[in-house]
DNA sequence: TCAAAAGTGTTATCCTTACACCCATGT
DNA sequence: ACATGGGTGTAAGGATAACACTTTTGA
């Protein structure tokens, strides 16, 4: 950067790069959150950033349409990520990734389509439904200990035991990005290794370059915005239960919630209406049948304060 | 963007574009919110990405440091724009600007320097200390009332209403970038007129091309992370008075706030702690000193859940 | 009849808000 | 004395969390 105070004109920028496109393109099938993927898996789909996109966004919205014949909801920018932030490629080539995260509805078609695959098959140790997963007890705090103590002992083992809820410490789900972060500067995650270095390949599915990191960077939005935020709504059918309902914000959160509180918390903010339906095929009593309420979309940037105003 | 199922290479970016970096700098020196501007306040400072910069944050923050003299406490990156996004040069060339949120400590240097500015020169009708200004009942809502009249009369004027928080809603003083997207549409803002069209050049100072609208956004974010997580004390010198705390705040937020709950809120939090000495110089009865707990910083990541959680 | 899911009621607790009031210093 | 800012107490109201319990269906 230079510091330019005399002509108004921009300098032109140096060198043009390469830049392109990642999507994380998130939906939940029976409460299951799947990501788009390509490659078998081994990849967020992307592509090369293009004149003819008149906007990012819509040019996203465009292809993820094209491509999957399913309408997307609700699409973000996620991060921009640079090569050396992603610290891999020192081949000389300049070259940035404009990350997006896209929402969409649940689609029975959306299943077997090409490249719908679970997230946690990613990230295993983030699904705490039904209690934390014996991976971290077994597998992650042990290497992260030994990690902790090969240098800077304390700053280290702290670091580790915030981000995994470790010592009686509560698990925060949305540490998702630190938590990979964490375990990449531990060595103990495939991205991180040279060739084939020892062990703990268990931990998750890797992915080709910062793939993975892009998508755990997904993953922390979706899981900080559904709190605060009738994101949800847009990862659901027009018409739902209660209990779908709840299923869809678990499978996103990787936590458990409490039945009868999660009813009044969604019916107290006035998010649903009753279409006046019910559901019989639940396995057990009928359920009345709810859709969201438009009109939300809008009120709900009156949201929340949090600071202690003066006066009224 | 193309989808690619049978090759692993990734397909090669086509046409490289012109990448630069773009900042908002913020610091708070006596109640006055400022940025650091170029070109005589026409201007955020930025520049070409360039090679040398092993990474984004990083090359920024050595040239902020290397320009201003003062360690520059945080930095974030705020959004990455593309030429449409921004609407504006469509000159052929490909452009995108990366732009980064950076907060600095006050100090008594600072304001005199080169760009400093308050920042509602920028955005007058941002500034409710004191109430609501005046502009926004004598020449905002008017004007947009009339521009809601000219087209989809309904849905624009709620939009207007509930971004300025007129009849009666109450002001949110995150929307900033709302606001001013809706400045523009309504083309009551110099950056939206060609050449010199009519009236409302009152409303603030412009800025060359899209820079009010990124400073919109720097300020949009502060404000919404101020109220859950402890960065105000990037912009405190180290040593501070709970009142000279409220007031950055106040400045950030742009409203008054409640003084004995406010101090209430920081201590339960147990966000500081007393240095055991005193300040005189306060007008009124000296005050203590406090400085921030450095603790808090990691332990914080312990915050949130907000969702009703199962068993515990 | 029992399992599974849908729902309702009620309480203890905490946080936020608002109001009232006293304390210490300089002019 | 009084203005200015510093600082404490407390009570009302709302939101949350935890517990216990009833209802309605299908197998």
């Amino acid at each position: 950067m230079t510091q330019q105070k005399t002509t108004k004109a921009k300098a032109p920028s140096a060198q043009p790069v390469a830049v392109d496109l990642t999507a994380v393109l998130v939906a939940v099938a029976d409460g299951r959150p799947l990501v788009m993927t390509i490659e078998d898996g081994w990849a967020l789909p992307s592509g090369p950033f293009a004149v003819e996109h008149r906007s990012l966004q819509a040019g996203l919205r465009g292809w993820v349409e094209r491509q999957t014949g399913h309408p997307l909801g609700y699409v973000e920018q996620l991060y921009t990520f640079a090569d050396s932030d992603r610290r891999q490629g020192v081949e000389g080539a300049q070259a940035i990734s404009i990350s997006y995260l896209g929402l969409l509805q649940a689609q029975p078609s959306i299943v077997p389509l090409t490249g719908w695959r679970p997230w946690y098959d990613y990230f295993p140790w983030e699904d705490h439904r039904g209690g934390a997963p014996q991976l971290i007890a077994k597998t992650i705090a042990p290497e992260l200990r030994r990690w902790a103590k090969s240098g800077e002992t304390g700053a280290r083992w702290n670091r580790a035991a915030i981000a995994f809820g470790l010592e009686g410490r509560g698990w925060n789900e949305e540490l998702v990005l630190q938590r990979y972060e964490l375990l990449y500067e531990a060595q103990l995650i495939a991205e991180a290794q040279q060739a084939s270095r020892k062990g703990a390949a268990e931990l998750g599915r890797p992915m080709i370059g910062d793939h993975r990191r892009i998508l755990a960077t997904g993953i922390a939005r979706v899981r900080a915005k559904i709190k605060y935020n009738p994101v949800v709504f847009e990862l659901m059918a027009p018409v739902f239960t209660m209990l779908q309902l709840q299923r869809c914000v678990e499978a996103i959160a990787g936590l458990d919630v409490h039945k009868p509180n999660f009813r009044r918390l969604i019916e107290q903010q006035q998010l649903v209406e009753e279409t006046g339906e019910s559901v019989t095929d639940t396995g057990g009593r009928p359920a009345r049948a709810f859709r969201f309420r438009a009109a939300v979309r809008e009120e709900r940037a009156a949201a929340g304060t949090k600071l202690p105003l003066a006066r009224s």
